[in-house]
DNA sequence: GATTAACCGAGACGGTACGTCACGTCTTTAA
DNA sequence: TTAAAGACGTGACGTACCGTCTCGGTTAATC
């Protein structure tokens, strides 16, 4: 499984089939759990020493894996497999409404996380972080991405709605405000944009 | 001049008028200009060690200045005093198109520069990084708000609109789809979000 | 051949007859030909691993045959049988000095070696290593000994002289001016040597 | 001092008088001791890490003064300022018995010892070493070299003798045989030694 | 003019983490 | 059972920076 859909892992050769000790699996998932577990004291304070150590595991282990500490962050968080729900309440402003409001009970439990905008920094100059990153926060749209659907299938919205624009746009700004600006990101905030936007 | 507008400098005591030999002036010209220099390479690769190199500088002579690196940078970069001008086309429309036409040159010319996800990180930690990177924002958000004053004085916009969000609205989407989506940045975007907001 | 001679190897348990796949005999060869082009570089650069990818075979494959690196090196040093003539001159002083005009010449060509000094730390490990390596010594120091018995025979030498003494007592001081003194290892040296001792 | 007689210590740039903060003797000291103390546990288990550690000085202390492992335990020894007295029984004889007395001494002290084989080899690579190998031993056959001195000047001994010869002679066969031979470094061996060379 | 205090360059200091290497063992598929 | 391949835990390596600290030596304002 975890080749198919891998993004960010070090090159494995796989020059032929499989030859030779195939790698444990039990050691993927002590890793990523070591990693997720240190990320709460912020992506400065995990160093990979901790992580292999953490995980009872050496280090060339992780190098094996991934290339980079985000690489493997960026891992860590898409196994963290919260299933993010999609809204279904009838009107394309409630499901936003409803789905804005789970984003800010996050925001509001990991606030001043470094994590985003380190992994931000880093997919500068790892295109594989980057690529990594961009599948991530693809996967976390799709909520907003299928309310917006169904809006247009239900007429609500125009077909000629750029979904990818649309999503931008309301996503956008709550991430602009919460890195760059000193203004809360607050549900006065939320229906602000929604009012301007639809 | 410094000593007045400066936000992110170490503490100076300046118990009373000045005793003891004063600081010499063309040494923070000398690390100021020795960071740019360093910074073409990404922010990841310069080290205070190698700034002091350059600037032929102790190590102490930076940090009796900046507490920081990103300290140092913020303020290396605040001496790029590039004037933004603030276009007046008769319409919000224009004004906009104007600006944006504008933003889109500069990402072009600096296209993957690292330092702003840097500062946007480094502000997490250091609560002065974080003043003075919202400070350095605000004054390049200043044309928009002019423009979006300009528009509500017209009447062309409702009085109503909270030009704070606004801001983010015209700002939030360009910066997310730069930072964390593989869409490109473009005048066709552009346009879509105008035309959506608008 | 090599299982009767041999001190060095790992165990080999051959509790009955053979089941299983029997060794290749050509890896044994790959081995010891990779050892010994390695060994050109040093025994300090010379890794298991190296010798393994050279051999192109896995580790394990060495690890069964030779319990350790100085193992695998003293028998690939073994396969180097330069047969060592016992010179007959008629005198005891001609023939040690046609044996060590011989032992200048090895000596010059392989000047600095570090192989033999590897060997004689490791036999501070390894036992093993160690009887290995006086066997490999004392197969050297053959044509000093039967030259001794020869003038013993003669009468030339007093049948009293220790002749294990006067073996240590002829190579030790080439072998103490090579490995630890800046003095040259001459002809010059040898007639001294010889001049004092005989 | 250090300074004067240093043979291996890494490269000091000494660009002009001197610069910069001084080293700290206090340094050099700590990490001379902890090498000394962990030297007993043999050199292969002497880790530049755990030197480190002991000193409680920071590994880049240990580079900055010493390139290698062995630069740093070949200065280490020498700093052993066990004073080596050099007897005077009257006799060249007498003399030589007691000084091989107090040698075949430390010989059982340190039975096994791993050190000096190991900057043999250590010696082979790296010529720094080499030279402050050869210093060491150098002190170590003062001495001797007195002893053959002082028969010289009584008449005891021939002044067409070459001292450095006459040393090798002397000391190179009991380290012949301890290193390289089965046959026991004892008295009995001594005595031989000095029937057959004197 | 002497004193004093802060400055300056240089670079040593104790640390932390890095990414690599080799070790010797273990685990797979294939012969 | 051996073979090739290569993953595994371990541990040391030598390097790079960190931010602090000492040096000898300036450079003014104060005494």
């Amino acid at each position: 499984m975890r080749s198919e859909t891998n993004l960010v892992t070090a090159d494995i050769p796989t020059t032929d089939a499989r030859r030779g000790r195939p790698r444990d699996a039990r050691c993927d998932q002590a890793i990523l759990d070591a990693t997720l577990e240190l990320l709460v004291g912020g992506i400065g304070n995990l160093s990979i020493d901790a992580v292999a150590a953490r995980a009872r595991v050496g280090k060339a282990t992780i190098y094996r894996r991934w290339s980079t500490k985000e690489a493997l962050v960026v891992e860590a968080l898409g196994s963290d497999t919260v299933t993010i729900t999609t809204p279904d309440t009838g009107t394309l402003r409630g499901d936003l409404e409803h789905y804005f409001h789970h984003v800010l009970e996050r925001l509001a439990d990991a606030k001043g996380s470094d994590v985003l905008p380190h992994l931000i920094e880093a997919a500068c100059y790892d295109p594989v972080v980057r690529e990594s990153l961009e599948h991530y926060i693809t996967r976390r749209q799709t909520p907003v991405r299928e309310v917006l659907s169904r809006a247009i299938a239900r007429g609500e919205l125009s077909a000629e709605v750029d979904v990818d624009v649309m999503v931008d746009l309301l996503l956008g700004p709550l991430m602009y405000r919460r890195l760059l600006s000193h203004f809360p990101v607050d549900q006065r905030f939320i229906d602000h944009v929604l009012d301007l936007v639809l």
